[in-house]
DNA sequence: TAACTATATTACTTTTAAGTAAGTTATTGT
DNA sequence: ACAATAACTTACTTAAAAGTAATATAGTTA
């Protein structure tokens, strides 16, 4: 009996994932800003992670030709279509966190 | 900018954490009924995962004392508050692997 | 020409997650 | 007395995730 639940988690069941995809929810970001808001991540699980989301197809890449280098990272219309999820996730962390700590 | 996300992933934030949950929504089960629902677990992944979502009093456990031994998991009240999230996850698998694969 | 920048990559190590297979418990039916 | 049962538990191994620190790039400015 394998419902769907499984293939969420496959693409977005990671510790980082979320967490990345959230703080784009708002707009795209370049990379450094982007990897400042996610708070305890180190410099080769970012670039790790954010290069899955854009394999899977969540979140698109674009590099500007200058110099030092810019990248901006935003949602896909398939990343966006996970934001009340995202939403969700927060707002139940806030709510709960509030009754049991 | 610590983020609520933060705090849920670390309740749920794994593999097999929101599957076992989603098969509870329905009811509660007995320990084997439940695990032969989530397919590709280990008998100790189970029983390790149960356990922590019980720690987090996500889940309830109830010993019934027969033998063999009866153990049933349900939902409690902090658990079932996740329904509409585990809901919403799977629903979003549905419909994203409809589009995408 | 040397330091600075933002974005990444690589090699290496540590930590954590997960799997395998065998053993435990306590009673009931044979 | 011993096999069957359900629900674990334990010791051990393997695999995956994550961290650390050093390095690359290539124009710009001091």
């Amino acid at each position: 009996m394998k419902c769907p639940l499984n293939y969420t988690m496959g693409l977005i069941g990671t510790k980082w994932k979320p967490l990345i995809l959230f703080h784009l929810l708002d707009g795209g970001l370049r990379s450094g800003i982007l990897q400042r808001k996610i708070e305890g991540i180190s410099n080769k699980m970012f670039t790790q992670t954010v290069r899955e989301l854009e394999k899977d197809g969540l979140i698109t890449r674009t590099i500007f030709p200058v110099v030092p280098p810019k990248v901006e990272y935003k949602l896909s219309k398939r990343g966006q279509s996970l934001e009340s999820i995202l939403r969700s996730l927060d707002k139940w962390g806030l709510q709960d966190s509030e009754i049991n700590n």
